[in-house]
RNA sequence: GGGCGCAUAGCUCAGCGGGAGAGCACUCGGUUUACACCCGAGCGGUCGCAGGUUCGAAUCCUGCUGCGCCCA
């Protein structure tokens, strides 16, 4: 005999308390070093580094789905053997955080230039030394396995010269320039933005047309922007136009200023918008600027950084929302408003960091050349050295890189990396190498602009693993494995990225995989959002369904690239998944389930043992597939159908009879192997829950670092599974009819079962028996009701005392029912069958298929009829 | 204006050429010595509309309607 050892289950607290454990539990797996990576190590590697969250930043659903994404991938391949490495930190988010600690200064009254630069940044560092960073105290109640050993700031010293390194490079290649141009201006940020830090909405606004000069010569023009009149330099038509054919290269007065300006033709002019001509105001509009280079307009700028009218005269010193209306009504007065269409429809730039409207303005602005570094970036998924998960979403990556615009870097900010660029007396231009002494002397200085922060992020996979220095862990960590984020910011992130990736590192890619989640979304669909009042926090979460919960809730809804809905009662959902875990656990060790026994030879087991073990195998190789696939919301939903569905209703169940008739020592096996693996399989999306009972099985250290299930190689047991289903449609269809009868589900009934052995499931009798909560005839057994289970190979009969009246008409309007689905099925067999065309088209496979379901229904028609025809009447 | 995606049970979604599925919600019954955060049984859908392809369409094609997103 095995030597059993003692049952651990009454090691377990009687509930799963998440909160109180998961802390601990997760500075131990810290302490551990479980998480921290080595580049010396022979383990193939597996990299992600964690797009960095901003350093102002909290956890918000996204996150927690990002990192849910994340930590479970890592700890799949930590546990499949992987030198792993999950590399975390942040962003120095240059316009949030210096809003936010502007913000600060402005409740002591003072405002940046009161400190002046060097004071404000160290203001910034002050600031984020004492509140920045939350996040990453959060990430470790979610239970990121993170290696905080290397966590990286993009303001940090290697990153910093990471930044002035590829700067220089970028600029001795030719592809960092410095132009005057229209670019997006935030009037309250007071910086230069990139295109994609714009984000445009349907707004209410005014569409006012203007007569510009009078009789045969007026010209009139539209605009949304009246103020912006006062920078008019130009009236452009298109050259085709017969309207204003003849008044091509003539000049017009401008109103209110009483400029001349010329009336241009241009192609890019449409005719059929509006009058057909345009205003056009080089200084503040990009196709207007374009049209002005076209016909060497000069371009006058009407505003300051902060959006006043600089023009002169009346409107000098108005806000550009005060001037709007005030030229307007100077130009009512004067009878040159046409017309004048007011809500007007049409869409507005927004800051993406403070919501202003942004305004085009022309500047001075250093820029990335982006062509060569986009093909590349485009080249790299295109010939699959990255693939993007979904796949549908690489199209929407190559649309955006192939039309790629040159990339704005210079911000007007003080916090960031400096533009390492240094301008001498005689309009010299340097740029300074990180190992270059900067020019010194009379008349030189620095550029005063910072970089976007997105210059040094999209260094990240790079800079973060030692770039440009020849590390260990660049050697050994990159190209990174997987990049995880939302397919919102597949711009910010990805391209940016790929592009610098490539770059630095002599064209090899940064990410061998992207997977794109979707978006959180709220019960109803909406997007979660502060005005609408529908945010949840992941925190409230974590306090109140514990980390296991919150991530099964989120991965359960991964889906790749599509959004998903979450509501309060998901996260009970996956608590409930969680507690009926624990208990069934519980349940299992109190009856013994252990690993030390080993589960004995195939010959040896009962039909339920080979079937839950050959559903085991089916499971992890299953799980294996979807997770290769980033597939997690099904990964997550065959682990909660095996769990719950498999393992709980019938597993366990049978179990207990098994253990009733003294097969113990198999049963304790195949449940500790059973559980074992499920408990392996589910601990990359809910770590806590199930290394505390992993731990109570096995003994052993941890399943962090456990090994990840295989299969076990044993070809399935059909004949065992086919036994297991029939006695499940026994067991089903006996509680259903007591069901139907009005027994109370807790009422043992006698019962007496015929038929049993003709299907082969002599060996079954004592689960069915028990499951169905049944009692042997014996005496005076009453044989009131009956019903009759059609299985594979014949049909049981039951006959059962009910004791008392029987329900003939609950019993007739099922057998009706079933009558009907069985003739309704029989009906569309045979229009099949008698049709010529599929009997001769379809596969032969179909057409038996179709064959045996006309012969089950046909039985099921005459054995329900010939059950109907018995029914006492009445 | 250009492009993309989605319309399947009350809700959120899976299925994407041969028997309409899941979770939650709902109904009925329940002190079944693991679990009421539970157990057992059930109800519920001409798969947005109209055409087409096919022996066969939720699944492929076209058009329409509605919703959403991205870009300009």
């Amino acid at each position: 005999m095995t030597d059993t050892p003692t049952p651990r289950g009454t090691d377990l607290p009687p509930a799963w308390e998440p909160a109180a454990v998961e802390p601990e539990l997760y500075e131990g797996w810290v302490a551990a070093g479980y998480f921290t990576a080595d580049p010396a190590s022979e383990k193939p590697p597996f990299t992600i580094v964690l797009p960095p969250p901003n350093v102002t930043g909290s956890l918000h659903m996204g996150h927690a789905l990002n990192h849910t994404v994340m930590d479970a991938l890592t700890r799949r391949r930590r546990m499949q053997g992987y030198e792993v490495l999950w590399l975390p930190g942040m962003d120095h988010a240059g316009i949030a955080t210096q809003n936010v600690v502007e913000r600060q200064l402005a409740g002591e009254g003072l405002s940046r230039h009161d400190l002046g630069r060097e004071k404000f940044v160290e203001r910034v560092w002050d600031w984020k030394a004492e509140y920045g960073g939350k996040i990453l105290d959060q990430m470790r109640r979610l239970g990121d396995g993170v290696d905080w050993s290397r966590e990286r700031f993009t303001m940090d010293e290697g990153l910093s010269k990471a930044v002035q390194t590829v700067f220089k490079l970028l600029f001795d290649d030719g592809l960092i320039y410095r132009a005057e141009r229209i670019i997006n201006w935030c009037p309250r940020c007071r910086t230069a933005l990139s295109d994609i830090e714009v984000e445009h909405s349907e707004d209410e606004g005014e569409l006012v047309s203007i007569r510009y000069g009078d009789g045969d010569n007026a010209i009139v023009v539209a605009t949304t922007r009246a103020e912006t009149m006062l920078g008019d330099t130009a009236v452009a038509v298109h050259p085709d136009d017969e309207r204003y054919r003849h008044l091509i290269g003539t000049e017009v007065v401008l109103p209110l200023t009483g400029r001349r300006i010329p009336i241009v033709a241009d192609e890019h002019v449409d005719p059929e918008f509006g009058t057909g001509a345009v205003k056009v105001t080089p200084a503040h509009d990009p196709n207007d600027f374009e049209i002005g280079r076209r016909h060497d307009l000069p371009s006058l700028t009407i505003m300051d950084t902060s959006g006043n009218i600089t023009a002169k005269g009346p409107f000098e010193g108005l806000d550009r929302f005060e001037a709007r209306p005030a030229v307007v009504a100077a130009l009512r007065e004067e009878g040159r408003i046409v017309a004048e269409k007011r809500p007007y429809l049409h869409s507005v730039g927004h800051c993406s960091r403070c919501d202003t409207v942004v305004e085009p303005r022309l500047s001075l602005q250093w820029w990335v050349k982006v062509e060569p570094l986009a093909r590349a970036a485009g080249d790299a998924v295109r010939d699959g050295r990255t693939q993007v998960h979904p796949p549908e979403l690489a199209k929407r990556y190559f649309d955006w890189v192939d039309n790629m615009h040159d990339w704005t870097i210079s911000r007007q900010l003080w916090w960031g990396h400096r533009i390492p660029v240094w301008y001498g007396p005689n309009d010299e231009v340097v740029c300074v190498g990180p190992d270059d002494e900067p020019p010194a002397g009379e008349g030189w200085f620095q550029d005063p602009d910072v970089l976007d922060t997105w210059f040094s992020s999209g260094l990240w996979p790079v800079s973060t693993l030692g770039w440009p220095t020849a590390t260990d862990d660049l050697a050994k960590f990159y190209p990174t494995s997987v990049l995880s984020t939302g397919y919102d910011i597949l711009f910010f992130w990805v391209a940016r990225m790929m592009m610098f990736g490539l770059y630095a590192m002599d064209g090899k890619q940064p990410f061998d995989h992207v997977y794109l989640h979707g978006l959180i979304r709220d019960a109803q669909g909406k997007k979660m959002s502060k005005s609408r009042g529908n945010v949840i926090d992941p925190l409230d979460w974590l306090d109140r369904f514990g980390a296991d919960a919150t991530r099964f809730t989120l991965a359960r809804g991964a889906n790749p690239g599509s959004d998903m809905a979450l509501a309060e009662e998901w996260a009970a959902g996956s608590r409930n998944f969680g507690t009926k875990l624990w208990n069934a656990s519980k349940f299992a060790l109190m009856n013994g389930a252990t690993t030390a026994i080993p589960v004995p030879a195939r010959d040896e087991l009962t039909d339920a043992d080979r079937w839950i073990l050959d559903r085991v195998d089916a499971l992890v190789s299953e799980v294996d597939t979807l997770f290769e696939g980033f597939q997690f919301a099904k990964l997550c939903d065959a682990l909660y159908h095996f769990t719950w569905d498999l393992f709980c209703d019938w597993y366990l169940e049978l179990a207990k009879v098994q253990i009733a008739d003294g097969r113990v020592d198999a049963t304790r096996a195949v449940l500790g192997h059973v559980l074992d693996t499920v408990l392996r399989l589910l601990h990359p999306v809910t770590p806590f829950i199930t290394e505390v009972l992993w731990k109570a099985l096995t003994g052993k250290e941890s399943l962090v670092v456990a090994e990840w299930p295989t299969v076990s190689g044993h070809t399935p047991d059909a004949g065992a599974a086919s036994r297991i289903e029939g006695a499940q449609r026994l067991i089903t269809e006996i509680r259903r009819f007591r069901a139907d009868q009005g027994v109370k589900p807790g009422q043992r009934v006698t019962a007496r079962l015929s038929g049993v052995d003709e299907v082969g499931l002599s060996a079954h009798i004592g689960s069915v028996t028990s499951l169905a909560r049944l009692n042997a005839p014996e005496g005076d057994f009453n044989a009131g009701a009956s019903l009759e289970v059609a299985l594979a190979g014949g049909s049981v009969t039951v006959e059962l005392d009910l004791s008392g009246a029987v329900d003939v008409a609950a019993e007739r309007k099922r057998l009706t029912k079933d009558l009907t689905v069985a003739e309704k099925e029989l009906a569309q067999c045979e229009a099949k069958l008698g049709n010529p065309k599929f009997t001769d088209k379809a596969p032969a496979d179909v057409v038996a298929k179709i064959q045996t379901r006309r012969d089950a229904a046909a039985a099921e028609i005459a054995r329900v009829q010939a059950r109907l025809a018995a029914l006492p009447t009445g």
